[in-house]
Formats: C-alpha cells, sequence, structure tokens
DNA sequence: AAACAAGGCAACCGCACTTTC
DNA sequence: TGAAAGTGCGGTTGCCTTGTT
C-alpha cells in the first residue's frame, strides 16, 4: 500500500532556506498558527514541502530558540543524560530549554564524542575503553580474546591515534588525579592546569600498549576488574539518577559491573521495569534500538498512560514519564564529569 | 595563494506512531 | 476496524566554512 509522499517532490523547492522564505514562513505561523503543515507552505506562498517548513520552524525558526554556543552546564546535562537514555535526542534536548534535537544531536556528533573519546571513555557505554577491553577478556575463552582483541584495538588505535596526532588537543584535565571524564570539566571553580598538545609514536604506542596490558591482565585474573586509580570508583558516579525511593540500588550491580562509569539507582517493582539493572546494560544504548530506555520504559510508546498527550511521533512526548514522574528523580546538579577521589 | 582535508551544521529521508475519519 | 493523514524522531547527507599543507 505505502504512504503517499507528503508533497510533490517536482514542484518544491529545496535545500538552503532564504531570507525571504523565512520571512514569509515566520509571518505565516506569527498570524496562523502551526496548524497543518501540508497547507501551510501553499498559504503561505512557499514552494517548500509542508516538511521541511515544520523542520525550518521548529529547527531555526522559532522564537524561543536559543543559537549560541553550548555551555559547560548545558554539555554536562547531554553527557550525563547520554549515558542513560542513549541517542534519544528529544529527551535529552526537552532538558535543555531553546536547544533542539537537531542542536543537541549536531553537538554531540561533532564535539561531545571526540572528547570523550579523546578521554579514553567510549561515547557509546560511558565506560573507559580499558575496562571494556577487560570486561571483553572476561565474557570470553582465550582464543577468542585474542581474535577480538586485535579486532578491537585496531577499532580504537585508529581512533586514538586519530586523536593523537592532531596538532592540539584542547582537552584540559585536571592535574590532581587525572580522572576520565576530566577533559569537559572546565568548570567554573575546578582546577584546570594540565592541557595536551601534539602527542608523538611514542604516546601512541604507549597507549596501545597499556590496552593490552589490560586485557592480558583481565585474561589472567577476572578479579582485576576494579577500576584503575584513576578511573571512577565504585561508588561514585557521574551523578546520581534515581528512579524511586525504594533500596533496590546498584551497589549490587556495582560488585559486579565494578568498572561502570554511568551509576545511578532505580527501582524497578515501582517503575515497571525489568532486567538485572546493571548500569552495563542501561548504559548500553543506542539509536532506536535503546535497549536501557526499553527497559526503563522511556519509550513510552502506546497512548494508554497518558491521554492528555495528543501529538503523535515516537515515545519522547513521554518524557514526563522519565523526567517529571514521581519514579523518577533526575539531580543534575551533581558534578558528573569529576570522579571524587 | 591555491588545493585539499576536516569540521560543523542545516536539511533531508524514511520509519514509527498517533489521530482522524 | 482499517486506511489515510499528520507528526515526531533518529540517522544520514550535503554544503559551506575553516584550517592545514
Amino acid at each position: 500500500m505505502g504512504r503517499i509522499p507528503c508533497c510533490e517532490k517536482d514542484n518544491v523547492k529545496r535545500g538552503q532556506w532564504t531570507p525571504e522564505e523565512d520571512n514569509k514562513l515566520s509571518s505565516y505561523i506569527a498570524q496562523h498558527g502551526t496548524r497543518n503543515w501540508r497547507l501551510i507552505p501553499k498559504n503561505a506562498g512557499l514552494q517548500r514541502c509542508g516538511k521541511s517548513c515544520r523542520l525550518r520552524w521548529t529547527n531555526y525558526l522559532r522564537p524561543d530558540l536559543k543559537h549560541g554556543e553550548f555551555s559547560e552546564l548545558e554539555e554536562h546535562t547531554i553527557v550525563k543524560l547520554h549515558s542513560v537514555v542513549g541517542n534519544r535526542w528529544s529527551l535529552i534536548a526537552a532538558q535543555l530549554p531553546g536547544r533542539t534535537d537537531n542542536d543537541v544531536k549536531n553537538h554531540w556528533n561533532t564535539k561531545l564524542k571526540k572528547k570523550l573519546s579523546g578521554m579514553g571513555i567510549d561515547p557509546v557505554t560511558h565506560k573507559p575503553f580499558s575496562h571494556l577491553m577487560a570486561e571483553i577478556a572476561t565474557t570470553l575463552a582465550p582464543p577468542q580474546v585474542a581474535h577480538l582483541t586485535e579486532a578491537a584495538l585496531g577499532c580504537f588505535k585508529d581512533e586514538m591515534l586519530h586523536l593523537l596526532t592532531k596538532k592540539r588537543v584542547d582537552f584540559q584535565i585536571e592535574n590532581s588525579n587525572g580522572g576520565p571524564l576530566h577533559g569537559l570539566s572546565s568548570i567554573p571553580g575546578r582546577n584546570l592546569s594540565t592541557t595536551y598538545s601534539t602527542r608523538r609514536q611514542s604516546d601512541e604506542d604507549d597507549t596501545v600498549q597499556k590496552i593490552k596490558l589490560s586485557v592480558s591482565r583481565a585474561m589472567q585474573d577476572p578479579n582485576t576488574l576494579a577500576p584503575e586509580p584513576n578511573t571512577v570508583p565504585p561508588n561514585k558516579s557521574w551523578g546520581m539518577v534515581s528512579f524511586g525511593e525504594a533500596s533496590n540500588t546498584f551497589a549490587e550491580a556495582y560488585n559486579t559491573f565494578p568498572t561502570s562509569v554511568s551509576g545511578f539507582q532505580y527501582d524497578p517493582p515501582s517503575c515497571g521495569n525489568e532486567g538485572d539493572g546493571s548500569p552495563w546494560n542501561q548504559s548500553i544504548c543506542t539509536g532506536s534500538t535503546c535497549t536501557g530506555a526499553d527497559r526503563m520504559g522511556l519509550h513510552g510508546r502506546g497512548g494508554e498512560e497518558d491521554g492528555d498527550e495528543a501529538e503523535g511521533g515516537k515515545g519522547t512526548r513521554k518524557q514526563s514519564d522519565v523526567f517529571n514522574s514521581d519514579c523518577v528523580l533526575w539531580d543534575l546538579t551533581d558534578d558528573l564529569m569529576n570522579p571524587v577521589a
């Protein structure tokens, strides 16, 4: 059957919007609102697809949008929320007034992801690369580990070499204990002193050697999975995200997954969650197959929960379930970027 | 100064979901 | 009840700008 296209693509203009088009759209919406996007371009005298108009309005023309640089606080919020909900950009953007999901997504892809990688943090799982390697090593038999390690090292090495050989890396870290997340922590009041500059081949080799050493240690003794001195201690996290007030926390999970970076508490019974609740599972959350969000009910599909929600789309309008309900408590004031000694 | 590469961002695409009829 | 329409979302693409050689 298939859907009919939202517009006749032959007759619509595409590409960059001109100031004149912006004016037409803005003034039309100011007068008539945003009902029925399909009719808006026709009535506004625009040769644009309705969908294109909607995107232009929501991502650029809306008067309540911010257009400047992301602040430190905004970056912290993005990283923090991403560690919990993954690529749910609309969810994350909803916590950043004036920012769109597109803004957040672009900022993540162009800046934050690289910052995390540069600090040795896997931007997908929010775990240190070395710990990921160690975990892989403990879950596989040695022959498999050997192959996988080589493959993974290839990937990590490429990424690291790319970062390390850049002329300048602007990541500033605290010189005191060098936690993995310090690169984002140019927070007011923080002591920032060390700046990485040009790295040489010996540094690159050293990094790779460290990873190899970590893997080989783990292969010899799974108990060595305890966090390294410069990583987040198991009783600390990037900030506490509490899913309910019951006593069922991740303390036990931390014993099982001591290398997790993003830790949080949640209450499976009252939230209707399932699974083992490990930070590992919660943090493996990418794109539309966001398992962590699914576990936490973030996708919110189906309209049975909230009759007032009259809009369409995927689950993000259920963000109230995540951010505002009694079941969830977000503490964004915690300094998630700075591990505590 | 020119050519090339990389980064950044706006816009597009296709899918999933809800609403309407 | 099911099809059509409307909308939101995440992923991807393409173009412009900036930096490097």
